[in-house]
DNA sequence: GAGGCTAGTGGCACCCAGTGCCACGAACAA
DNA sequence: TTGTTCGTGGCACTGGGTGCCACTAGCCTC
């Protein structure tokens, strides 16, 4: 046998995910449709969405699984280190692509970060990994993932780490670690560049 | 005469923010279709995307307008402040409504920040505001509003200020002011309540 | 090997958001 | 009175997303 059915249906999602990235990356998210991606990735438009709940879903790939590895770096880092340094190690840990992954990398999130259609359904995205971030923060000082303290901390770390990744996509030099670290840096210190 | 063109026109603008507004908050958002919201604001579906580009659209009112006092206020503010400080008067001048708005203001962000459709559509409208903040801070530190930090500076305030929101909702009591103060004082202060 | 069960697929029809086009009517100007 | 302009509504169309059903390939059992 050459293949079993859940591997068919491993290689069926890479190439629609492969199809999707370059058509919008070519011709913009908007102006393809779902037919066209479907087509390109040799599926119908229906057997498309049994993949990708959304057009957009398309672009993400396997998401679930990062945050879940997000959330399993932050329930076993340890416990002794500063939250926020946690965290952040968790962040770049996440984010180790090789040197091979960083051209699809960059497509995906250029894609993210500049359609307006995917910069929209990112929030969505986007509560995911802060819910599990705030989550970790209530377990480390004993609050609920409601409180102000966990759900800031959620929401504002993952704002360092998306703007790390947006200087990322727009210099052509530095490692996104770099910018993940220097990031987290300022957030951390109070912005201390801003020199008060 | 009774109404001139312009004064007509805001009145049926405010009809159809207020009926959609009802309508989503009683049904849900996606189980609300702009036909219904057309029929009790009594105009056709047509003229409703005439006032709104869009079904969420309907939701944010005169949006452009806040983001511009902001804008206003930051260009205005003493740069003898901190900058921080300076941003965070901002958001508390720009959010101080009177307590005959606040059941509108709770009913908005609430569409807001609980359906997923409207929370999608908000990273549109938190853009713009985060540009902004980004450009003060490009202004007050020399530098441009592209790099890491002015972004940085934009994207955690703004997650500071969604996040005060987000809790004055679940909670009926503390003043928003109050909660902007106290997400604004952790993110300046680097976080002290994680007893680093 | 025949018959049944299951799961993935595709086609079809439908709903709804959003848009371009055009026709109509009211207000206003000449 | 005759244009002209502008807001409105109707209509038709595109495209995302979904429910339903029929088909088929595998696979299990007897």
């Amino acid at each position: 046998m050459t293949s079993t059915g859940k591997e068919q249906a491993e290689a069926v999602r890479a190439r629609v995910e492969r199809a999707a990235l370059d058509l919008f990356t070519l011709r913009g998210f908007d102006a393809v449709t779902a037919d066209e991606v479907a087509d390109a990735a040799g599926i119908s438009r229906r057997t498309f969405f049994r993949y990708h709940p959304t057009k957009a879903d398309a672009v993400w790939g396997d998401f679930a699984r990062h945050v879940a590895r997000l959330d399993r770096l932050l329930r076993d880092a340890d416990d002794s280190a500063p939250v926020l340094a946690t965290i952040c190690r968790a962040y770049v840990d996440v984010n180790d692509y090789g040197p091979e992954d960083l051209p699809v990398l960059r497509q995906r999130m250029r894609l993210i970060l500049t359609e307006p259609a995917l910069q929209a359904h990112s929030q969505l995205r986007y509560a995911e990994i802060d819910r599990v971030v705030a989550e970790h923060v209530a377990r480390r000082t004993g609050g609920s993932p409601a409180d102000l303290l966990p759900r800031l901390v959620g929401a504002s770390t993952r704002a360092a780490a998306m703007t790390a990744f947006a200087v990322w996509l727009s210099e052509n030099g530095a490692s996104l670690r770099g910018h993940l670290h220097r990031a987290f840096d300022e957030l951390t210190q109070g912005f201390p560049s801003l020199s008060r």
